[in-house]
DNA sequence: TTGGTTGCAAAACGTTTGCATGTGC
DNA sequence: GCACATGCAAACGTTTTGCAACCAA
């Protein structure tokens, strides 16, 4: 087959196969701007037509997460984990408490204040989750 | 009954009703300082000769956290929820990737940060959550 | 007295796993 | 061929719920 994947290398560097059901979720999720989860991105594929086992969806996205293609992360009052394409573009997101829609923004200001936290405190810093939340434009409920 | 339980001016405020178990939640919980699972606490406890149903304590958790009493939280590659009294002193913790223990930071860089959220997108701000991940110094471990 | 609260057991939910089969390399 | 990836169904751990008994107001 000389056809050449997407994907393939990406896999290739982190030791993993490139199989067809991880190059088809890397695309629907790189193509997705928004993080989802695991049952979303099932239905999405299934909706698509493509044919793939919601366990398989679980394990190709933990593995996926292990190597840091893609992003985990959880949401206050939402028991679910939601997966998003590892960019490398560093980002936050707004999520509305209504809708659960989330919105993500880019830059981050959180340079200084984890030096601070390092500095103040025996802590090795690897990493942070900062989410804002509230209302979102349409959904307009001030409650 | 004369004697006046603490907690029930709090609990009264918020038109819930000032039972037993609702003060032994919220003590255990504000004289402890790191956040607990709803496990944790019924445990806790249950070593102290306090007889509770597991339910019980998710329901007074779930029931204190909508009342803002509670916080609630979940934290990455950790699926349970982790609860701590709100003594409206706005803080953020730092969370050991390999033992789970979280300590708490005072303080928020966040301030101007929401300003600008608000004022660049159409969205109301109404909280955040930010945690800083890492190795404790008890754990030492770099990987 | 009345409506909110609790205990118990069972259900629900998201997620993980065992095992047999299939597939990339 | 071999190790890894997948499908299916069953298990898992956390959290929720139905219902009867209970208790604060």
């Amino acid at each position: 087959m000389g056809f050449k994947e997407p994907y393939q290398d990406v896999l290739k560097k982190k030791n993993l196969k490139a199989t067809k059901h991880r190059y088809t979720i890397l695309k629907a999720l790189e193509s997705n701007k928004l993080p989802v989860t695991a049952e979303d991105l099932y239905f999405r594929l299934k909706e698509k037509g493509i044919s793939i086992s919601l366990s398989t969806v679980y394990r190709s996205l933990e593995t996926l997460h292990e190597k840091d293609i893609v992003l985990k992360s959880n949401l206050p009052d939402y028991n679910k984990a939601v997966y998003e394409y590892n960019n490398n573009e560093h980002r936050h997101h707004m999520i509305c408490i209504k809708c659960h829609k989330m919105q993500p923004v880019t830059g981050c200001p959180l340079e200084e204040y984890e030096k601070l936290i390092e500095s103040k405190f025996k802590f090795t810093v690897k990493g942070h989750n900062l989410e804002v939340y509230g209302y979102c434009n349409g959904c307009g409920c001030e409650e």
